[in-house]
DNA sequence: CCACAAAATGACCGGGAGTCATTGTTTCAA
DNA sequence: TTGAAACAATGACTCCCGGTCATTTTGTGG
């Protein structure tokens, strides 16, 4: 009785079909100025063919974050894996998330737009899609206490550190100077002749120094 | 030949009301919710009055997001005064940033939801009232970079950090914080159980700690 | 009292989000 | 083969809201 299950797939399909639109449309026309007769045309559907997949625009929204979180909690995946103390990890998260600014800037500027943070408790219910959005928040966050708790436990991190609160801080921090250097990016450049990315490579360091255990009594490995 | 200023007074009068109008109806209603209608009626004038003050909702928008730039830049002011040792005033600024978030939440939920980093040169020449907020955004980062010169100087901050780019990391990463303490301040409380002034302030304490001069000389103050 | 300007008005327009009665398509039992 | 039930798609339509502009009201000076 695969016929239940053909149609799930193919709905599965038409959804991620209408996901591909949207971020053609939104992509290039941004956000507001995208309307969704706009999508409607790209994905050679009609409006309300939309609305069976979606609840409101707001939501397609959604699902091309969640795509954008899911790429980069991949990013950060992939270099926390290796064995290198937890100090190292998290700096290589950082530059991943460089990486992520540099080579996705579309998925970044819409999910500074609508950012992730606005995803609270009360929607979740109401919203499967929100609530799947939620999980990558969530993934990306005990990434970051993992790494934080193995980078005590391997003394290259200062043991007096909470991981929760500092990963939660962490995130909230970086995210900021993410959000200043792409909303500013032209007053950065112009009035202060300063290179975003610099600017946040400027903030990796200082956070980075801030973290590291220093009084690490094992010499130090390398 | 009063009658000229007169006018002017009486124009700058009106448009305040229409302010304290919009922030009444804006505060009560939300931002997307309140219609331009609404602003009209509180403030007892037809809505194509309000385009005779106001190019359009987002100007009014901003109208309200500069006077909460303004108090906050207030608080700042106020407790950078003093002769403290430049690192004890960064604090000090932290906290008055916390007072602002908890006495003034409003303001700051607005200014987080429209936040001033949107404002692009480009926008400037077309828009004397975005001009005039970008006065107060640079008179904050004026601020700071003045305080922490002053640090430097008294020898409470490390003297190898460069002021400007440090005082917009600083900017960004507390807003970053705030940011994230605001949004998710449900699931915060809720699921992990995490008061977000506590996690503000362990940001500040983090931060602070990462920029004071430990290595100086001068057997400290006090 | 008129003429002129400045200020205020609100009916009106355009456009976009979201709806829903209708139409088209697939499945399957009789 | 057919017809009816379930499922999927449609697009004309409604509603709402931001923004406009021809008209009216108010204030000023001769």
């Amino acid at each position: 009785m695969g016929i239940a299950e053909r149609r799930q797939r193919e709905k599965e399909k038409r959804r991620r079909a209408i996901i591909a639109a949207a971020e053609k449309v939104f992509f290039t026309k941004g956000i507001e100025p995208a309307t969704m007769d706009d999508v409607a045309e790209e994905a050679e559907l009609s409006k309300g063919t939309l609305y069976l997949y979606f609840k409101n625009k707001d939501d397609l929204l959604h699902a091309i974050v969640h795509r954008g979180l899911d790429i980069l909690y991949k990013r950060f995946e992939k270099v926390a894996r290796g064995r290198e103390p937890g100090i190292e990890k998290l700096q290589a998260i950082g530059k991943a998330y460089i990486g992520f600014f540099q080579e996705d800037r579309n998925h970044f500027d819409i999910m500074m737009h609508k950012d992730p943070s606005r995803i609270e408790l009360t929607d979740i219910e109401e919203n499967p899609n929100i609530a799947c959005c939620k999980e990558t928040g969530d993934r990306i966050f005990s990434l970051l206490v993992q790494v934080i708790e193995s980078g005590i436990k391997d003394g290259s991190i200062r043991p007096d550190l909470e991981p929760l609160k500092l990963s939660i801080t962490l995130w909230g921090q970086l995210s900021g100077v993410f959000h200043l250097a792409a909303k500013k990016e032209k007053m950065l450049k112009q009035i202060l002749g300063l290179d975003p990315e610099d600017l946040i490579h400027y903030s990796l360091e200082l956070t980075t120094h801030c973290i590291e255990n220093t009084a690490a009594s094992t010499g130090g490995r390398e």
